[in-house]
This record gives C-alpha cells, structure tokens and sequence, in this order.
DNA sequence: GTGACTGCAAATAATTTGCATTACA
DNA sequence: TGTAATGCAAATTATTTGCAGTCAC
C-alpha cells in the first residue's frame, strides 16, 4: 500500500511540485493492489485527470523510483513493472494469474550473501529477489 | 560458463538446426564472463559471422532461454540482459562496475519460504534472485 | 529434396525528447 | 511572478514480423 500522505510530503521536501497529474498517479497506484505497467498506470490514472500525458507518466514514475515511494520490477514477459514500495528494504511476492502484489521484508539472507561474499570475493552491495506465486484466491483456477 | 557441446546437443535432440549463425551467438555467449545485451551478443558474434542478422540474435536467444541454457536477468537500468545458466536452479551476482557475472545455487531460502506461504496463504512457485556487488577487481575503482 | 532458418527491410511497440504553454508555490 | 511541469508530436530505440532465398540434415 501507498501512503498519499507521505509521498506527497516526500515530494515537497525534494522541491518536486504537487500538480494534479502526479496526484492522479500516486492515487493509481495507491488504488491498486497489484504490480502495474506505465500504460496501466496511465489508464487508471487518466480517470481522475482527463488531460493527462503518457510521457507524464513516465516522467512521474521515474521520480518515484527516485524518492523510493515505488520499486521497479521484474516481470516475466519482460520488465517494466511498478509496485509500491513502503519499506526501507522489502521485496515482492506476486500472483501469476491475478497479478496481486505483496511486499515483504524478513528476506533472512545475510548468512548466505557472507557466505557467497568469503567465497567469491566480491562485496555485495544490494540484492533484488521477487517471487511469483499463486495467492489465496487464484489457487484453484486454471 | 557455458559449455558449447553439451548446449548443440541440446539443441540436435529437441530438432533446432545448429547453423553457422547459432553456433556464432553460443560462441559469443560462451566466450564472456559477463551477462550481455541482445546487442553485445550481436556485436560479439558478428566477428565470427560477418553476415549475421539482428534478427537472428534475437531469434537464436528465445531458443536459448527455451532450452534453459541462459537465462534472462533484470539489470538497474532496464532489462533484458542474458547470462549463461548451466545450474538447474541457479541465480546471478553481478559486478555492477565490470558486469562480470558468477553464477551460484546454494540460494537457502526454503525456511523463508515456508514461512512466507504460511504467512501469506500464498502458493510460491519460483523465486527470482540475482545479487550485485563489486568483483575482486573492481573493488578499488570508483 | 524440403522444411527450418536466414538476412533484410518494413512494421510495431516502447520510451524519450523538444518546445510552446500552463500552473504550482 | 518565475520556474518547474505539462501535453503533444516528433524522434529515438528496441523488438518483431513477412518474405524470398538458402542451407542443414
């Protein structure tokens, strides 16, 4: 989930403007519960700002990559995915059928990554994992 | 690492035909021990094969993942990047200066899944992981 | 021999940029 | 009011497709 709230305060403090279009976006994405490409979020969010942009869009999302309020993913098809992203350090679990979207942060790797760090030498900087699923509702379809 | 006789044979078995041009992108692929762009592919294997097609490239790539013998990866600035994938159940550390790419398989995370499902109702199929850091190389630069 | 494979060019899709205009702060 | 942000259209980039010719088996 998305807090409209701090976003938008986050937005401030970085000198970004609140205009009507970057409020549509962030009620897009705060309204749904699940990962999101531009042209979704471009769809849902033209129903609250009839004149918005696609290069708004993306421009808009860009910044909120940028202040952390969302995190870019990883999808199956491709890339390109968008999905909230509240805490300091969280990851996402992902429906495959519905595409609903969970964030969660007990990932328990530091084990493993000294580990891999004392055996290859390398100094691991960050870690990106997602993981696809069926959630609760899609487990009998298909 | 990715070894050449074992992926034509592969490829023989499952009826794909092992051209002058798919022999060209293995060797390419083979050859870098760094995950490379449909375009570095390219690049790379038109030294040995001055008539090759982008096309192809990307053609000959779809197959490759098919076949399991590379795998596609996310990379910070987009996607589509390709690594070699010769682990049943492998996952990518990535130098983020030099692109060097190591792969490893011992990811741990059965506990954390398991508590996950039981915390979520979800059913996890797969996970996605890929690490980034500073090869031993690189760790000075910057 | 023949069907899968190819290069090329054209088509499509996705993203970014330039610029005159608008609207936050 | 001044400047960042916008929409639109054009430009760019990345990927896919159609098709006549070619080549592996």
């Amino acid at each position: 989930m998305l807090d409209l709230d701090s976003v938008t305060q986050q937005l401030s403090e970085r000198q970004f403007k609140i205009t009507r279009q970057r409020r549509a976006v962030l009620r897009a994405i705060a309204g749904s519960n699940s990962r999101m490409s531009p042209a979704e979020v471009y769809a849902q969010a033209r129903r609250n700002c009839r004149d918005l942009g696609l290069a708004t869009v993306y421009r808009t999302l860009d910044i909120l990559v940028e202040i952390g309020a969302i995190r870019r993913m990883h999808l199956d098809d491709g890339c390109e995915g968008f999905a909230p992203a509240s805490a300091e350090h969280g990851h996402h679990l992902i429906c495959s059928e519905c595409h609903a979207t969970i964030e969660f942060e007990d990932c328990n790797m530091t084990a493993m990554l000294k580990r891999l760090e004392s055996r290859t030498g390398f100094t691991i900087e960050k870690h990106w994992l997602e993981l696809v699923g069926r959630c609760p509702e899609c487990q009998g379809k298909r």
